[in-house]
DNA sequence: GTCGAGATTATCT
DNA sequence: GATAATCTCGACC
């Protein structure tokens, strides 16, 4: 059962508790291996930084709710929406490990040549539970989507975020917590300056 | 194995 | 019209 008070918490405290949970998508369910936290207002790398809008207006409301977003026109990424209601925190859920419903998993991603790969990374990941937008400001305790914290906190390891747009300047927190030793955790490839030009 | 560059579209200014 | 919390593929070591 998801306990709502402990998502009420800042991200930063909230992450670590996400490290070792189970997400479950209709019948594909994944055990969380990789996170990042974003401290909405005060975080310059989030997409609430700049305010409330309407893709984002999940972060502003109450914890326990699954927040959406499309980027790069083609992927979907997924966080829990954590801290008390008017606060825009939320973690973003970057890798995983699928631990049942492989078959549908593998399905949806036939490029992944290992299961390792099915969820690593943030866009992989949603493919893999079948996540879309649809499914934007969903209750993590519905019937589609269920979420279960571990009993236990486990083992982490913190670093800075990688990936996260140098618009901002917002590289420098190191925001990031992942599982050591965990192969869906690879130390990912540092986002390479992306240039439109051409 | 690692490194570098392009693709593609919802959302915001 | 510009931007973006990424992925995939191809080249090279």
């Amino acid at each position: 059962m998801l306990d709502r008070v402990l998502l009420e918490r800042p991200a930063l405290e909230v992450a670590p508790l996400l490290l070792g949970a189970m997400l479950r998508v209709d019948d594909v369910t994944v055990r969380l291996t990789e996170v990042e936290a974003y401290q909405g207002e005060a975080d310059p790398g989030s997409h609430a930084f700049r305010g409330p809008t309407r893709r984002n207006a999940v972060m502003f409301g109450p914890p326990g709710h699954l927040y959406t977003y499309f980027t790069y026109g083609m992927h979907v990424c997924a966080n829990v929406v954590c801290s008390a209601d008017g606060t825009p925190s939320a973690v973003l859920l970057r890798a995983g490990e699928v631990v049942e419903g492989l078959d549908r998993a593998r399905s949806r991603r036939p490029t992944s040549r290992s299961d390792a790969d099915l969820a690593r990374g943030p866009a992989r990941l949603c493919v893999a539970l079948g996540i879309t937008l649809d499914d934007g400001g969903a209750d993590l305790a519905g019937p589609r989507i269920r979420l279960d914290l571990p009993t236990a906190a486990s083992d982490f390891a913190t670093g800075p975020r990688t990936g996260v747009s140098g618009a901002g300047g917002s590289n420098a927190y190191p925001w990031r917590f992942w599982m050591p030793g965990e192969p869906t955790v690879s130390s990912y490839r540092p986002a390479a300056p992306r240039s439109r030009s051409r």
